[in-house]
DNA sequence: AAATAAACGAGACGGTACGTCACGTCTTGAG
DNA sequence: CTCAAGACGTGACGTACCGTCTCGTTTATTT
């Protein structure tokens, strides 16, 4: 998760709870103050901690960020709610949470903007957090074709491009509709979403007489 | 666009050249500093204008990258293309290439990110790129309801609803694809994306037999 | 004085007591705490100055300390004792005086030892400090032979010769007695020295019987 | 020499040969890169050793250096070259030499300065350094009593003083020459000095008709 | 024409945070 | 008890931008 893992086998150890006592700060420092004014220093004082042991362990401000925010996402699951669209409506609704919490709102996306200008950044933020979670849509899709309500897919390669292309879809639809748009992403609106994602713009209204 | 408007009548005018000079400077700076890296004092500088001049009529650094970005997204059009898929696929490209821009993904997201903390920046966003851009999918669903491949909605409250919810998906898509997974967004994506769009995750592989 | 003068026409002009201020504020530090602990973020504070306005001024702690100790001695003066030997005493006392003030004896000496590795340092110091009191020697040079206790010197450059001698075995060892053997250099001793300096080791016990 | 000597009997001994190693890593630093620019780090890297080495042995920079720096006025003579002009001249020279060596000029002068704010430090140069050398003052006298180009001296408090007086001419004149006039005490300025220190300024152009 | 008034370039200014460096202390395991 | 290794809290460094301010100059409109 951090920057290097030297495991020296001599010298004084490393203080395993500064991590621990960092990353948390640094969520809190988001909460108060967002990206752009929390400072290394400020984060440091916060977590009793040196500004130089922050250094030691974390190349810069971004890469803190990134790693501090990648355990909000974490506790995302997949909880079993007997169909595919409660399946979906059950974690967009926790995504959107998530979402809703500031630390990970500004942290998320000020992560994002430095990453299209740092490409270790984004492999970064793609590894801890993108993938991380792609493992939902995994899981929901293996539970949906074991129920019947998705066919299996025959080809592996579309298949991944499959898994992609819905991650995408549903990520991005909540951030969107969080911080551009500004409005909250509540039960009604996923409840719309879900069914759009699912039987398509026409096939919701029209598609199934 | 701007700040302020004093329309005072007396005195020297400003310099409306100044304007666009600095905007084109802010666009070019976006490009090789990204957004982090970009100081006013440099856009004053390639501008050929004095900071002084840039704070008359910018508040900072996040109201001038919205206003320089914003005018990237109008050259957005929706010329017809025959079918409402048809049509969707050529706008996400068109938004697709338009996020390739290094201005526009380095400057967007940042702004965005601010915005999670700053209700005006946020308001200047919605009403600068968010909802101008909202006219393409009014003008696309209206073309596609005159086709008949859409019905016409009665309900205008939901219908509105819709029109939002669509144009979370689409832009969201599009930017998470662009910009968290870092891949593409490319005519087979373009082409995949509208499909399950149109036809829903189920429709697009067995609906139709 | 200072390290430039760009003299510019246009822009805002230098607050002019700034330097003033500045340069006391150092001896004040230099006072207080001695060169090793001055810091030259304290030395702006005590100025009522910025930090970046000290160094947009001054390059260094160096230049800066310089600075403030060259105007100490300034107010070394020579005034007619009638004879030769109450002048070097009268003179030498003075000298003593200001190296008894602890801002020169921190400031001076470490300023020396920094030149020592720094030959604009070093030019600095000679060109304010040294060349610049050599003015004494001349001047009780000349009022000497005009009193005829000394020859007047044919050759200018064995005149020129003998006035740095003089300058390094008076300032040399006013210097020494005082930071290096740590004793005052009181009335007596400047007696000693006076009469050694004038009569030679020899002649000053057994060459006047 | 060193900060403390704790004798302890039990546990394992100190590594005698470190001290040697240490001191001559101080000299080296010293010459390449100054006073100022010395780290303890540095040294204890040089001298193959832990830092907690070095602070167990000495308190801290300052008598570090001094110590290192002391040795190399230990190796001063005072060989019998006939008079007391050329004894003079001879020791003088060799006090040149040493202060025209980097790790002199830059250690001695600030410790020097340091000491004007450090009283115990001030006393190891005096211990170290300045009383350690007045031996060839005391021995150069007594030589030169022996010859009869001195007379004896009657009262011990005066000799004493004298004794002081000469060590603060002889080392103070070259210190000035060498570090703050930045010319070299070269053959002839040292005989220009012995002279003026034998003959006095009058004695030696018209006192001897 | 002269007076007025705002815009402009230049750049100094008080701040704040940066990321680095060295300090001197400490904590480990090995001898 | 010493040693090598290295993490740690502390505090200063010198730099970079920030956003504001003060200049002298330029360019209009209003008398």
């Amino acid at each position: 998760m951090q920057s290097r893992t030297p495991a020296s086998r001599t010298g004084r150890p490393r203080n395993a709870a500064a991590d621990t006592a960092i990353l948390a700060a640094t969520r809190q420092a988001l909460v108060e103050l967002g990206w752009s004014k929390l400072t290394l220093g400020d984060v440091a004082t916060r977590a009793g901690v040196a500004k130089t042991t922050l250094y030691r362990r974390w190349a810069g401000k971004n890469e803190l960020v990134v790693d501090a925010v990648a355990e909000l996402f974490d506790e995302l699951e997949l909880p079993d709610r007997g169909s595919l669209a409660n399946d979906i409506e059950g974690v967009v609704l926790q995504f959107a949470a998530i979402l809703d919490r500031p630390e990970a709102r500004s942290g998320l996306m000020a992560a994002v903007a430095e990453s299209t200008r740092d490409d270790a950044l984004r492999e970064r933020i793609r590894a801890s957090i993108v993938d991380r979670q792609k493992r939902l849509v995994l899981e929901g899709r293996a539970r949906a074709q074991c129920r019947g309500e998705l066919p299996s897919e025959p080809d592996p390669e579309e298949a991944a491009r499959t898994v992609d292309l819905i991650f995408d879809m549903v990520a991005g639809a909540v951030v969107h509709r969080t911080l551009m748009s500004g409005k909250p992403a509540d039960a009604e609106w996923v409840r719309d979403f879900t069914r759009v994602l699912l039987l398509g713009l026409a096939g919701g209204t029209q598609d199934t007489p």
